[in-house]
DNA sequence: GTAGGGTTAG
């Protein structure tokens, strides 16, 4: 343990150093222990103050109970005692008393407040949407006796930066900050870098990095990371851009590892960039980081996107070539490149040889096939995949429903269509508003009039809201065969249930019925 | 040593 050393500042209550007998009253113990006592008079009042019995009781006014209890051990409130009153103050919700506490700490006292006292209140104020609040206090910090450092700095900048509307104040404050004498540190940049990511300023966060580097800092490879990281949540960013941020962070030694190179992909393939997510996987390979499933698999769907077929088949040789095992999420985008190709029939036998590798099909393999199936017009074929995913345990789900459902609507099968949409509404599925709308409509033209209204008053009974071609085709072949009002009756007795969802167009149709 | 990151579709 270091001890200070025996100096000028040497307890002259020591024997060594004493230089007055000891006053009974006086020594330090008995100080301490005055302290104590009166902190726990102050800890006392606070609990009764939320004593479940008088919850309705005015609460006594904190400050005063402070001052009394240390004024009645004779010894002076500590900064340990506001502490806790602030603390008690904000966790009771009694904010209107807060300022009268500062403005005394602020005026009749005399000790260096301690800046986490301020520190906890200013991230209290920030917290609660009291962000001027905050940043005055900030300000007034030196006015306690206190002097600020960058832990102010940074908490105020990260609550400057959640909010949109305060973040124009960034720059006033880190102005203000060095009249403060603050010195900003690699922190306060890592602060702004990683709020800016949050709030998908990703273009803001570049900046920061380059001041950091012309500050004299050296490049920050983990903030490289989180801009990188965050390209994609960024709505406005290009691919170019993307690619230009890239190049210069790598111009300027960052080393990306592989969820590096793996961000970097996503947000190519999400740009529709495929070729160019290829060019980072090839770098990838060249700064030896092993690429691995995921980074391949987005890459090939990548690819697919663009219609680049020929490396899709390279691509999906090298990943055996390197020793790689594709799951069923490289499976499901090989596969749906090969149907894109309407080469159909391979996948299927790709379904077949996952199946030889242990490797279960799921239900988006399934719609994949179901998709293109459906497209090709082979009904007989996408029935069959169907019942056999039923059989195989994978579940169906909305899309593979929906899929099936436009393939049977496509090629006139309303019967069966009619079959499988009562079998989605047992499980609570829909079908795409479109959809319903040619059923019905095609059901009108075939004379099933009764059939329609029927199907329709059940659909609507789940509140579902027909689009206006379904109506149009109702009403049109009701009154055609003079179906009265009464026939609609079912129907409008839903209606108030469907005002509030239903779009205008169909809102108007509605209230003509 | 591990997970996570990745798949279809209106």
């Amino acid at each position: 343990m270091v001890r200070h050393p025996l100096s000028k500042r040497a307890n002259k209550y020591l024997r060594k150093f004493r230089k007055w007998p000891h006053s009974p009253y006086k020594t330090s113990w008995h100080h301490n222990f005055g302290e104590q006592q009166a902190m726990h008079k102050l800890k006392q009042a606070t609990l009764e103050m939320g004593c479940p019995q008088t919850p309705n009781l005015p609460h006594p006014f904190l400050l005063s109970t402070l001052i009394d209890s240390f004024k009645s051990y004779s010894c002076d409130p500590t900064p340990k005692a506001y502490y806790f009153l602030i603390k008690t103050l904000t966790c009771t919700s009694q904010f209107q008393d807060i300022p009268p506490v500062l403005d005394h700490l602020e005026h009749l006292e005399k000790f260096e407040t301690p800046e986490f006292n301020l520190v906890y209140l200013i991230r209290f104020y920030g917290l609660s949407d009291k962000v001027q609040d905050a940043v005055d206090l900030f300000l007034r910090i030196p006015r306690f006796r206190c002097t600020p450092t960058v832990c102010s700095l940074n908490l105020v900048l990260s609550l400057l930066c959640r909010k949109r509307e305060c973040l124009k104040m960034v720059p006033e404050i880190l102005l203000k900050s060095q009249h403060m004498n603050i010195r900003v540190e690699e922190s306060t940049f890592q602060v702004l870098i990683k709020a800016l990511c949050r709030i998908k300023r990703v273009g803001y966060a570049i900046k920061m990095l380059n001041y950091m580097i012309e500050g004299g800092y050296g490049l920050d490879e983990t903030m490289c990371s989180l801009i990188i990281s965050s390209l994609c949540e960024q709505e406005d960013m290009t691919s170019v851009e993307a690619l230009v941020i890239w190049r210069d962070m790598r111009k300027l030694g960052f080393c990306p590892g592989i969820m590096d190179y793996t961000n970097m992909i996503r947000f190519l393939v999400k740009e529709g960039k495929g070729m160019d997510a290829l060019d980072i996987l090839n770098q990838q390979k060249k700064d030896g980081i092993k690429p691995d499933v995921v980074c391949y698999t987005m890459v090939l769907s990548g690819i697919i996107a663009e219609g680049e077929y020929v490396k899709l088949e390279e691509l999906f040789d090298e990943i055996l070539v390197f020793g790689l095992v594709p799951d069923v999420y490289t499976y499901n985008v090989y596969i749906n490149g090969l149907c894109k190709q309407n080469n159909v029939d391979e996948a299927l036998k790709i379904v077949a040889s996952m199946e030889e590798l242990e490797c279960k099909p799921n239900v988006v393999t399934c719609n994949i096939l179901l998709g293109a199936l459906c497209v090709a017009g082979d009904l007989r074929k996408a029935r069959g995949v169907m019942k056999e995913m039923g059989w195989k345990g994978v579940r169906l789900d909305l899309h593979s429903y929906r899929i099936m459902l436009d393939g049977l609507v496509g090629k006139g099968e309303i019967g069966e269509a009619c079959f499988l949409l009562e079998e989605m509404l047992e499980k609570s599925f829909f079908p795409r508003s479109s959809t319903f709308d040619h059923i019905i409509f095609q059901m009108c033209q075939k004379g099933l009039i009764v059939e329609a209204i029927e199907l329709t008053k059940k659909i609507v009974a789940k509140s579902f809201v027909p689009g206006a071609r379904a109506w149009e085709a109702l009403l049109k072949s009701g009154s055609k065969l003079g179906f009265s009002e009464t026939t609609f009756s079912g129907l409008l007795g839903q209606k108030n249930n469907l005002s509030y969802q239903t779009g205008s167009g169909n809102r108007s149709v509605i209230e003509n019925i």
